[in-house]
RNA sequence: GCGCCCGUGGCUCAAUUGGAUAGAGCAACGGACUACGAAUCCGUAGAUUGGAGGUUCGAAUCCUCUCGGGCGCACCA
């Protein structure tokens, strides 16, 4: 039984009512407040015409004398504050130490089959640091719900089909032509970055036939993204392409499904997908098939997301750039028409803005003025570029200072995490040549620093949890912060290894439990944690 | 014009989704290595949470208005 049904209950003999209310639960700001505590007197004081106070001591005595949970049970001002016991932290303290850290965490999902779909950047140059933070947010989750249960694949969605992609051939051969000393300009709408030199160098070099250019360029792109990605630490379960999907027939059958619905009409020699009769808070209709007799991209788009529910993905999460955010709506409306709207969500990942002496600078790829992954990982670290995006919330805009990156590479908060952990490690090294193992840590939990310290180890399980159920990185670099910080207070007040071997098991164990969080956490969002640095 | 996202110390971000005195890191200033790693620690200073109303026991968080910044509103993807 947990803490909530515990209240539940003491609410329950107290005062002869069923609470079916969440019981808002939180880990107090000062130590004196306990481990935990709630604020649910307050929510009770109005329907029971009572004060806080009188409610929060009423059910405080209730728990103080049913509940083993606790060493004790306090009242503040109308919070009720809970103490843990003693067993409580050794017992955690024990489990993680000897390697079941992962058991400790509530799972949210009993092996669910769900799918993250993320960066899918067009193949049409290289990735740039937009779809870097896709992808380190992307690759985290994925590694994250699959800790609390969920049974996730990652997947990359190729558009290497439709416009854009004549568009970058058309540019290419321009390309090869301005090599051969011919006039050729590079079309309007087309691809002006400077990265297609190379690839017309070495399609020449090549010698690829002309028909060829299209197939060559895609797949010339797509590999070298595919490397990229592996730089940065991220791996897809699998790769879909647009131009497969396009030929397989899905589209059509989606289309005649639609159409069974009546959500379809002709107009204008175009085929029309009906949004506004199947929701009158849609603004407009949405084109299926373009009077040229192409698909838009969003009957295809739907295409895909029918398919992923149809190769068994209960729940689909889409990382999306906010230039897609006017695609969600109609996408959940299609998705509903088909019953599927519950079981995807699009999560908005707020845009990355290269700044330069304190001005934003508008990234293009079509002109070609970005940031490609591989120059910022040619300026700092994987790990530290993968912080950097992690450590923020999604819906935060990002300025991204390439000179402050630089400069920061050297002071990366990510840094101070993996110190601590080598710092414990080190230690451990020297535990090992004293012959000192881990051992109890109850006579130590009077130390307030160690108390405190064993307090924030205990969050962890709680973290991985809220970052999973809000999908929010920053969740856990926040916490691997504030833990290393306690641990370094820590480590400067008191000695782990001294003379006296009990003492020094104790704290030993707690030090232990420290790194293996820190490791754990860290590698849940692809970054090393080094043994020494 | 309509819709969505964001405004929190000089800078970059938090605040467990309505809870206790709004917290950290950079940058600034002053201190700490003769025992486990100083990539560290301790201290000082710095905030009318863009602004104005409202909702209630309680607001950075919710509602209305307003001011800035960004992004959408295609037979582009």
């Amino acid at each position: 039984m947990g803490i909530e049904d515990v209240v539940r209950e003491a609410i329950r003999s107290s005062f002869g009512i069923d609470y079916k209310e969440a019981i808002p639960l939180s880990r107090p700001k000062k130590p004196e407040f306990g481990d935990m505590s709630t604020s649910v007197a307050f929510q009770l004081a109005k329907r029971l015409g009572s004060s806080p106070n009188v409610i929060s001591e009423k059910i405080a005595k209730e728990l103080a004398s049913t509940s083993e949970l606790f060493e004790r049970v306090t009242t503040q001002g109308g919070y009720i504050n809970f103490h843990f016991g003693k067993t409580f932290f050794s017992k955690l303290i024990g489990d993680i130490i000897s390697g079941k850290l992962a058991s400790l965490v509530r799972r949210l999902s009993d092996g669910e089959f769900v799918q993250i779909e993320y960066v899918s950047a067009n193949p049409t140059g290289p990735l740039n640091v937009v779809s870097a933070r896709a992808a380190a947010v992307g690759s985290s989750l994925v590694n994250i719900l699959r800790r609390v249960g969920y049974d996730v694949k990652g997947e990359y969605y190729l558009n290497d089909a439709g416009n854009q992609v004549r568009l970058l051939t058309e540019s290419l051969r321009a390309r090869i032509k301005q090599l051969k000393g011919e006039r050729a300009d590079i079309p309007d709408e087309g691809y002006h970055g400077e990265y297609l030199l190379d690839y017309a160098r070495d399609a020449i070099e090549e010698n690829v036939p002309d028909d060829r250019l299209s197939d060559w360029i895609l797949s010339r792109i797509t590999d070298d993204i595919k490397e990229t990605l592996k730089r940065f630490g991220v791996c897809f379960d699998s790769w879909v392409s647009e131009r497969e999907l396009r030929s397989s027939g899905r589209v059509e059958k989606l289309i005649s499904e639609l159409d069974k619905k009546h959500l379809v009409y002709e107009k204008d020699g175009a085929i029309w997908f009906a949004a506004t009769s199947l929701d009158p808070e849609s603004e407009q209709d949405y084109v299926l098939v373009k009077s040229d007799g192409e698909y838009s991209y969003f009957a295809v788009d739907i295409a895909y997301h029918l398919d992923k529910f149809q190769r068994g993905f209960s729940h689909v999460w889409d990382i999306w750039g906010p230039d897609h955010h006017g695609h969600i709506k109609r996408m959940q409306l299609a998705l509903r028409s088909l019953g599927y709207d519950r079981a995807f969500s699009a999560i908005l990942l707020q845009q990355v803005n290269i700044v330069e002496e304190g001005k934003r600078r508008k990234m293009s790829k079509r002109r070609g003025e970005l940031v490609t992954l591989n120059e910022l990982l040619g300026e700092i670290d994987t790990d530290v570029a993968r912080f950097f995006f992690l450590d923020r919330r999604v819906g935060a805009h990002l300025d991204f200072d390439l000179e402050l990156a630089r400069k920061e590479s050297e002071e990366n908060p990510v840094y101070y995490v993996k110190y601590a952990h080598a710092r414990i490690r080190s230690i451990e090294r020297l535990a090992g040549l004293r012959g000192i193992t881990p051992g109890s840590i109850e006579n130590l939990l009077g130390i307030p620093e160690f108390l405190h310290l064993a307090r924030r180890v205990a969050e962890y399980p709680d973290v991985i949890v809220r970052t999973a159920r809000e999908l929010e990185t920053h969740i856990l670099t926040d916490y691997l912060l504030a833990l290393s910080r306690d641990f370094h207070h820590f480590y400067h007040i008191h000695r782990v290894i001294t003379g006296d071997r009990e003492r020094s098991s104790g704290m030993l164990s707690l030090v232990l439990a420290v790194a293996e969080v820190i490791k754990d956490g860290l590698a849940l969002l692809g970054i090393e944690a080094p043994e020494r640095m």
